[in-house]
DNA sequence: TATTTGTGAAACTAATCGGTTGCAAATATA
DNA sequence: TATATTTGCAACCGATTAGTTTCACAAATA
């Protein structure tokens, strides 16, 4: 079973999971009730999350709080970056061009 | 069928054909050369792809060339936004923090 | 014209996915 | 102690996936 990043994130289930837990710790219930899936649908994202350490669990009791490894996102940052240094580049193309223009009007 | 960007950058192997067009346009065969796959497997890729609008294609003859619509990749790096606002107030505090510590060991 | 080359698409296969159902374990509550 | 709550996990199901094989068509080339 080989889960990186990129699959986690690819079911928009598992998407609206990370940005529910984001800012505070959920227990699988309580993500549940924010879904239309049952709480082992739920309980099966989060075992996905937690294989590919995007989340991480504090038990409470009988409960079990999820919350967001948020470090983790920045390795889809980090594969974004070579696309921006291209769309960085293509716009300083286009500025270049635009002024260009701009003189010849002159 | 439900494609989106999330599902397309799901798959290693087209990522790597991602990366692989991003800089210049390349065609079926030519980037099946570049991996462990058939034609085949890439074209199947490259429809995906397509359907969900990162790639375009340019026909020159019987050649048909692909490359990336790099605007595309900007939807990834949207969704991010949220979490980055997240982990730069986690950097702030953790500024503040260290500057508190600071203060107290003077 | 006959052959080679580049390509998309259909049919098929094994593996995986997301979800449901049912059960067992642990904790809380009566 | 008996019961309810919270959870993880295994078994199963239908749908989808990535890949292969095969075929058909169009363009280049001999």
């Amino acid at each position: 079973m080989r889960r990186d990043i990129f699959q986690a994130v690819a079911d928009p289930t598992r998407r609206a999971i990370i940005v529910l837990i984001a800012l505070q710790a959920m227990t699988p219930n309580a993500i549940a009730n924010n879904f239309n899936t049952t709480r082992q649908a739920v309980s099966k994202h989060l075992r996905i999350l937690t294989e590919c350490e995007i989340v991480k669990q504090e038990q409470k009791g009988r409960e079990i709080y999820y919350s967001l490894e948020i470090d983790k996102m920045k390795e889809i940052d980090k594969w974004l970056e070579q696309f921006r240094k291209i769309w960085e580049t293509k716009f300083n193309q286009l500025d270049k061009l635009l002024s260009t223009i701009k003189k010849q009007k002159k």
